[in-house]
RNA sequence: GCCCCUUUAGCUCAGUCGGCAGAGCGUCUCCAUGGUAAGGAGAAGGUCUACGGUUCGAUUCCGUAAAGGGGCUCCA
């Protein structure tokens, strides 16, 4: 039996080896039970896999990135199995891992219940004690087509195989993304098979090796995510590589569904939902209201400071406006209905965007007035369909800090940079760290929803996107996301359970000055068009400060708390010397609050500790005879004695410098 | 918009196999004047989301709507 030559390659080293002909890649990592899978020259392939001469092999260990999804992946399967084990007629759709976990997509007749998840998944405890093989075999088109005849979706996937991955439907190429089609079977100890399925692989050598998992919830989704699509039974599990990695997973769900903006909103009494006034609208109490103000007035100013001229417009319009500005006939939808008046309809206005032109079209405009930055938070209505409505992230009648900088075609290229540059120190203003961007363009396979030239696209597509790579951030590319009018940058933020939402958006857009007619008077005498940029740098006020609550979980720093300090008397007696304190306080601009409750002064301090108040300054005998305070932090930590002068310089540092305490 | 789930006091939740309901926290009153995350007692507070239907009787069963939750699609 003649020899193979393969290299070995792990994190330690590098060595060749001289192994026999038909060796499996298991028995190079047997000594390890950590590996479930090998890579093999860059490609992930079943431990099953025979090696070859010139192979350069690697292990994946379980608890690798790659090695989660193959876990995940294989979980997959077995959930798969135990539905149709339970659900005969339950036909697959598709099944990959995704961020944390895995789903797996079926069509069945009844949706699942929850004790029908509870029944799964002991079901699928039994198939992972049983230690079935996933052993793999490479079919060819019409054998796969032979052995799925009762698979309907399966057979639809062999029909779209190698037709460009942007068609399929995102997960599918788990399923058939080589370009060979592969089966996997599940076959028990005896040999037998117990299931099947189509697809690429690789996977975990046996169910057995599945230490950890637990399935999440069921929903419905798109076959294929598309809305035309008949609805399938989603279920989503997660699974790891220790039952210690799948509770920490979810202690971290835990932990952070505790800082859910709705829960704190409620909780420390910033804002609310009110059901007479409809879903996605929302009520801002006094101290949400504070944080609102306070972040509005920064903002403002910053954008002034930045060449921005601040101006006002209304909420509602003579439809006419946004047939102009072309949004009625790519947007109607999206925004509220007509409200008839005096023979003209009127809509609530969804953007600012047409009033800033008429605002630019009020009167001649030069070339030596460019770029001319026009900024509002102007209130916008749309008519979100009522199953995305979300808290602050997604409402129908929000404030956008929205912006229009009109530019000569030769400025836009900078102004572009210009705008960015702003949001992204906006954000590190507000201690946002957690952020990527995307860059939105035109689907060219449906040129209806969207109007101007192929050449203006490419342009203005080129310009943001040298900017966005300038910027050296992690760019997204979101093909088909652009608006009707023209390409978007967007910074996408994500929130406390990992959802993103998207913040800032640039704009670059050549066709509303067109619709408009907006000119200016160049420097030759000649009239032009302006090309216009919109931009709003936190999106809406709305979910900026949703996105704001969760990253603090309602911590926030002293320039934005809705109250900064607390005076807390040790007994009634100190009542008076703290009332004192906390007028020299709100001198200084201080939100400061007295408690004089017939609490216990321990149950103020905590009530204080919940309500995330930063600083608290507690009186009793001994600082009223020094003048004093004891200066109390959100931490704990605590300073006996301060004079008050001194707590007071500390407070309104700590507001001046908007740092975190 | 689509699928599933939910809706009981201000909040978090029990409960009634159909006979008009409870707890903790919060609120109010009183007692207590206490030095670092819950002192004690008492009281108020609910047409059990809304509207229909079945029933002698519906908070409970059925239907519809609204609001909320988890997803999908869509979007700031």
């Amino acid at each position: 039996m003649s020899d193979v030559n393969v290299t070995v390659v792990s994190a330690a080293q590098r060595a060749e080896q001289s192994v026999t002909t038909g060796t499996k890649a298991w028995e190079l990592f047997r000594d390890d039970p950590g590996v479930i899978a090998a890579r093999i020259d860059g490609e992930l392939r079943d431990l099953s896999c025979e090696l070859v001469d010139g192979d350069v092999v690697e292990p994946v260990a379980i608890d690798s990135a790659d090695g989660r999804d193959i876990l995940r992946h294989s979980t997959a399967h077995v959930m798969a199995q135990a539905v149709q084990e339970l659900f005969p007629d339950a036909k697959l759709g598709i099944g990959p891992p995704i961020t944390d976990g895995f789903y797996y997509d079926f069509d069945v007749e009844e949706p699942f219940k929850p004790d029908d998840l509870d029944q799964i998944e002991s079901r699928m405890r039994k198939i992972v004690k049983e230690g079935q093989r996933f052993s793999r075999r490479a079919v060819d088109d019409d054998a796969a087509r032979a052995e799925l005849a009762d698979e309907p979706y399966k057979l639809e996937l062999i029909g779209i195989k190698g037709s460009g991955a942007g068609d399929a439907a995102e997960g599918a190429d788990a399923e058939v993304g080589g370009a060979q089609l592969t089966i996997y079977d599940n076959l028990k100890r005896d040999g037998s098979l117990a299931w099947k399925d189509l697809c690429r692989g690789p996977h975990l050598p046996t169910t057995k090796r599945i230490p950890a998992f637990k399935l999440m919830r069921s929903a419905a989704a798109y076959w294929r995510g598309d809305e035309k699509n008949k609805q399938l039974q989603r279920l989503y599990g997660t699974a790891w590589e220790s039952k210690e990695a799948l509770d920490e997973h979810l202690h971290r769900i835990e932990e952070a569904e505790k800082r859910d903006h709705r829960k704190l909103g409620r909780d420390l009494d910033l804002y609310s939902f009110p059901d007479e006034l409809g879903s996605g609208l929302v009520v801002f109490h006094p101290k949400g209201g504070v944080i609102k103000r306070e972040m509005e007035d920064y903002v403002r100013r910053r954008h002034i400071e930045e060449g921005f001229e601040y101006v006002g417009t209304p909420h509602i319009s003579k439809d006419g406006l946004f047939y102009t500005s072309g949004h009625l006939p790519y947007y109607a939808d999206g925004m509220f209905p007509p409200i008839e008046l005096e023979g003209a309809n009127y809509r609530l206005k969804a953007m600012n965007c047409p009033m800033h032109n008429l605002i630019f079209r009020s009167r001649g405009r030069s070339y030596r007035e460019l770029p001319l930055r026009l900024f509002e938070f102007g209130g916008v209505y749309r008519n979100e369909k009522s199953g995305v409505v979300h808290g602050l992230t997604r409402v129908r009648g929000m404030t956008q800090d929205d912006s229009h900088s009109y530019v000569t075609k030769e400025q836009a290229p900078s102004e572009i940079k210009h705008l960015l540059d702003f949001c992204l120190s906006l954000f590190r203003d507000f201690g946002l760290d957690d952020y990527y961007l995307e860059l939105s363009t035109r689907d060219d396979t449906k040129p209806d929803k969207f109007i101007g030239t192929d050449e203006q696209w490419a342009e203005a597509t080129a310009i943001l996107e040298q900017v966005a790579t300038d910027s050296g951030l992690e760019l997204v590319p979101d093909p088909g996301g652009a608006a009707y009018y023209g390409p978007k940058i967007s910074v996408q933020c994500r929130d406390a359970i990992g959802r993103t939402w998207q913040m800032s958006t640039i704009q670059y857009d050549f066709n509303q000055p067109a619709g408009f007619g907006l000119e200016y008077q160049a420097a030759d005498g000649t009239r032009q068009q302006p090309v216009m940029i919109h931009s709003a740098k936190f999106g809406s006020i709305e979910r900026f400060i949703g996105v704001l609550v969760e990253h603090y979980a309602g911590a926030f720093p002293p320039w934005l708390a809705p109250v900064q300090a607390v005076a807390i008397p040790v007994a009634e007696r100190h009542d008076d010397y703290l009332h004192g304190v906390a007028a020299t306080m709100r001198e200084r601009g201080i939100r400061v609050e007295v408690d004089t409750s017939d609490d216990r002064m321990q149950k103020k301090i905590r009530n204080a500790q919940l309500q995330k108040v930063p600083f608290m300054l507690i009186g009793g005998d001994r600082d009223v005879e020094e003048g004093a305070v004891s200066f109390r932090y959100r931490d704990g930590h605590q300073d006996n004695g301060v004079p008050v002068d001194d707590a007071i310089a500390r407070i309104v540092e700590a507001v001046e410098s908007r740092a975190q305490v």
